[in-house]
Parts: structure tokens; C-alpha cells; sequence
DNA sequence: TACCAATGTTAACACTGTAAACATATTTGA
DNA sequence: TCAAATATGTTTACAGTGTTAACATTGGTA
């Protein structure tokens, strides 16, 4: 396709992801339509062609970012197929890690998920839609291999990704600090917990 | 104050408290300052007599909001002062009830703490800013009772508030589903893991 | 090649946040 | 007591926004 060309190629995908560019650079009280349109060098409706409005545009930003999280949180349980115990530490520190790192992301799934409908990617190859089920399946496995009561997995798997998330907002709210070894955290917590199913 | 009068009384707390009911109703996209000044029967700019902008008037809503949490905090903790092991679980059982009971707060507080800046109400008689601290010397408290090294205090505390925060963000998002006995998990997670601190 | 759907532009509208100039009420102090 | 100062409200104006409708251009396809 050509370079000074009336039709754009692939406006769809760029506004997705100039549209994220500009909420992380002025966040989303200041988030226009009208800005994401320019960034793209196109007309202020042009948008319309591919969003039905606004809200749309940024759902389709949410799922945007939700598969970039699910797709990580995947290679992690894939590295760690045989040895689930490792899996579900790693995969608590790849949650709070990839959120601290990207704090606006953070923000994008935790609004997104309130504001709007939750919406699932189409073309997510994952049969997982979120990463809450990718954690849980990590838990069930760990908590399997410790031959934990079945009557209490709820709860324990509960309790996990309730530490994960909480410390994850804690840190990305600055509730607490964030020192180097933030990480070790969360090793800390969750190996603790998991230990505690093994001694009893 | 008359009735018809053209000062109005007390319209900055009326902009606050029609503000949060706009909020309630509408959410944050379609909050707007000429509304919360229509429900409040005055011009459109007269509330920048009051708020420096839309902002402003935000923020103030989350103060009250945060005041109105802490509060409801404070009173758990004074009905159990000579009992720190109950305080500290009736104080997660509230903290998890209120957010669930008002996930439009949750909302405020949330994204409050995030997009804009955190401002701590003058008017609030509490010597604690925020929940946070008010669970974590109800924490303090109940790990001392329990004779817990107080090099690990940090990593408990942390644990036990991100549990409480974390299972908060589930049933508010609605992660899990809100049963009828959810308050139980609150209940059952903290015990655990204080009578796991015991039996050590 | 001629049409058509897809994708872009332009123009128009009502609504928004905000500022400035103006109006009225309340407080203050000689 | 009563004018002046201050606090609080209104009106007017403007640029930016989301959204729609009418129009223009392109690329693919029968």
C-alpha cells in the first residue's frame, strides 16, 4: 500500500494502540477520541469506521492488553509444566511484576473491567479468557500435587490470588513501597502458604 | 436562610453529596459539573466558587468518602479494643462488607487514589489518614497478642491486608461470586492464617 | 471495466470545562 | 447604622469533545 495513500492500511490496530499510548501519556480524564484520530494522521471520524463510540475503542484497548497479560501469564505456566509448586510461585510474581512494570495497564483492566462490559477477545488463541483462570488452573495443579482436600481448594485458591492481587495494588497504589526486592515477597508469601498445606 | 434566596447555603457540601449521587448514577465518563450544579439548582459556574475545577470537586468526593470509610473502620475497632484477635477479623470482615455493599466507593476510592492526587480531609478527627493504617495497627496489635518476631511483622501485615483487599476486588468485580455467606471467607482466611501464626 | 462495499473526509450539532465580566447577598468595621 | 469589602451567585463567551449525516475516494470483484 502506498505512503501518501487516502485509505490508512490498518487504522483498526493503530488506534488500539496509539489509543494506549495516549492514555498512558495523559491518563483517561483527558482521553480524546479526537487525539487518538490525529496521532493516526487521520480525521477526527474516521474512528467511526471501526468503533461504534468512544467506550468501544477503549474496550477494544482493555482486550488488547488483557491478552498481552494472558499470553504472559501462559508462557510462564508453560515453562514450569512439571513442577507445580515453581508454577504457581512464578506465576504470582509474573502477575505482580507485569503490573508494576506497567501500572497503566493495571489501571486499563481494573476500570475497564468496571466501567465497561468485560469482553473477550475473539482472537485470543487462549482457552483461557483471563488470568484468573489461568491462576486458578496453576493452583489446582500445586494444590493436587500436595494432596490438599478437595473441599477446600475454594478457599485456598481464593486466598491466593486474593495475596497476589492485593500485594499487586499495593504496590502499584504505593500502599507499600516498592524496594528492589519486592519479588522476593511474593515468593515469600505464597511459599509460606503453600508450605503451610505441606506440614499439616 | 430563606428559601428562594440566591445564596444557596451550603452548596459545597450539596455539590459533594449530588456529585457522588451523579457519580452513582451515571459514572465517571458521563459525570459532568454542569449536572452535579443543575441537581443542585444553581448555574453552571457557580460551583468554581467552591472547586477550583471538576477535579477538585472529585477529590473532595473521595475525602468524603474516605472519611465515611474510615469512620465505619474506627467503630470496629473500638468495639473490641480489649480483644485483638476478633478486632483484626471484624475489622477485615468490614472493610470487605462496606466495599461490597458500596462497590460504587470502592470505585471512587480506587481510582480516586490513582488518577488523582491523595488528599486527606482536614475536617476528619482521625489521627489515622487512611484504612490502610487503622488495619495495620489492628494488626500490630494482634500479632504482638500472639507473640509473633517482629522481624516478620511487615510480611504478615502486608498478607493479611492484601488478603482482605484482594478477596475485596474479587467480590466487587465480581471474580467470585457474592454468596450470601461470603463474610465466612473473610473470617475463615484471616483465622487461618492467625492460627497458623499459633501453632507455630 | 463498471460497480459496490469499505474506508476515508467535511460539516454540523449539542454538550462540556473553564474563564471573565457582572450581580447580589452577607459580613465587617468606623 | 450603614457604606465598603467580601463571598457567592449569574451570564456570556470560547475552544474542545462525542457523535451523526452527507459526501469523496479507494480497492476489490462480477
Amino acid at each position: 500500500m502506498n505512503e501518501n495513500q487516502y485509505h490508512h492500511g490498518d487504522l483498526k490496530k493503530e488506534l488500539i494502540v496509539q489509543g494506549i499510548k495516549l492514555m498512558n501519556d495523559v491518563g483517561l480524564e483527558k482521553f480524546s477520541l479526537r487525539k487518538v484520530a490525529t496521532m493516526c494522521g487521520v480525521s477526527h471520524a474516521a474512528p467511526y469506521k471501526h468503533f461504534e463510540n468512544k467506550q468501544t475503542l477503549i474496550q477494544a484497548m482493555n482486550v488488547y492488553i488483557n491478552d498481552s497479560f494472558v499470553n504472559t501469564m501462559k508462557q510462564v505456566v508453560e515453562s514450569y509444566v512439571d513442577d507445580p509448586l515453581t508454577q504457581i510461585i512464578e506465576l504470582g510474581k509474573t502477575y505482580v511484576s507485569f503490573m508494576v512494570e506497567n501500572p497503566d495497564y493495571f489501571h486499563y483492566l481494573f476500570i475497564g473491567n468496571f466501567r465497561f462490559e468485560i469482553q473477550i477477545s475473539e482472537s485470543s488463541v487462549c482457552e483461557c479468557e483471563n488470568s484468573y483462570d489461568i491462576f486458578r488452573e496453576s493452583a489446582v495443579a500445586a494444590l493436587m500435587y500436595l494432596n490438599r482436600p478437595k473441599e477446600e481448594f475454594t478457599e485456598d485458591i481464593i486466598a491466593m490470588w486474593a495475596m497476589v492481587h492485593g500485594l499487586t495494588t499495593m504496590l502499584v497504589t504505593q500502599t507499600i513501597k516498592k524496594e528492589d526486592g519486592y519479588l522476593n515477597l511474593v515468593d515469600s508469601i505464597l511459599r509460606t502458604k503453600l508450605s503451610f498445606f505441606n506440614v499439616i
